[in-house]
DNA sequence: GCTGAAAGCATCTCGAC
DNA sequence: GTCGAGATGCTTTCAGC
């Protein structure tokens, strides 16, 4: 039964708008119970949803780096995520252990842009930036160990 | 008709799964046209496909971290990702400029997990780690601007 | 590139076990 | 938790513009 989800994440994972038909044969589960499965595990949030799997070279994002920011005033309240929030180029904002506050990861449309980018970055969230370009990427969003 | 594309895109990016039925409501053209445009965007490789997001704390796998590596012998031939590609705890590897030569993102169940996964990482690629361990995720995934 | 219609399938909800 | 069946609704193709 774990087992079963286990898999019917997996099936999801690597085609989300596989059919109930297909991951009830996948599954040797009736259509109706896989649905039921696929529904309970949306309700209890262990799947968080579906998406489309974007081109960023394709959509005019080719640049992708990692910038480490840190307070400039360690005294202050640390609230960078939500002044930060609004600045859409930043995929993912992650707070981390280690000398630095957070790790962002952007993407942007040219070094032009990521310049201005940080300029935003530092006036927002008053902290200084360290940034590392991404050269290439052999694999990202891999799905995980199920 | 660029712009019907990216609104397109927002919306499978939002809901995978959501209707062709529905995505003309919300564009406005008839379902034919809408299912003609995301096959062609799927076959030009902008939508590249799609996948169900997991709860990573939910399935086991609650604590994430950077881990930025170093060839040990910076003579040797750089073949890391083929050498770390089958430790499926690795959800992304980015190769970058600066001082170390990849970013790998990670995904472990436990502090001895990591520990576990770093020692073969080193002997895998004959690297030196240096790894950042994230507290808390903001936010994460976010949808690129279109 | 768009539309509308039609055939074939998939989804989702039942009642029953 | 599972099944099968049925009504509803979606997908996919095609002819026509």
């Amino acid at each position: 039964m774990e087992e079963i989800d286990r898999q019917i994440m997996g099936l999801l994972a690597d085609d989300g708008r596989m059919s109930f038909t297909d991951l009830a044969k996948q599954t040797g589960l009736s259509v109706s119970a896989v649905h039921q499965r696929v529904r309970r595990l949306q309700k209890r949030g262990v799947i968080k949803g579906f998406t489309a799997v974007l081109d960023h070279e394709r959509i005019g994002l080719p640049m992708t780096a990692f910038v480490s920011i840190k307070p400039i005033d360690p005294a202050a309240p640390d609230d960078a995520p939500e002044r930060l929030a609004h600045l859409s180029a930043i995929e993912a904002c992650h707070s981390v252990a280690g000398d630095e506050s957070y790790i962002l990861k952007v993407r942007v449309g040219s070094p032009n842009e990521l310049e201005e980018l940080l300029q935003k970055i530092r006036a927002a969230a008053n902290v200084s930036t360290r940034t590392t370009v991404v050269l290439s990427t052999p694999w990202e969003g891999r799905r995980p160990p199920l």
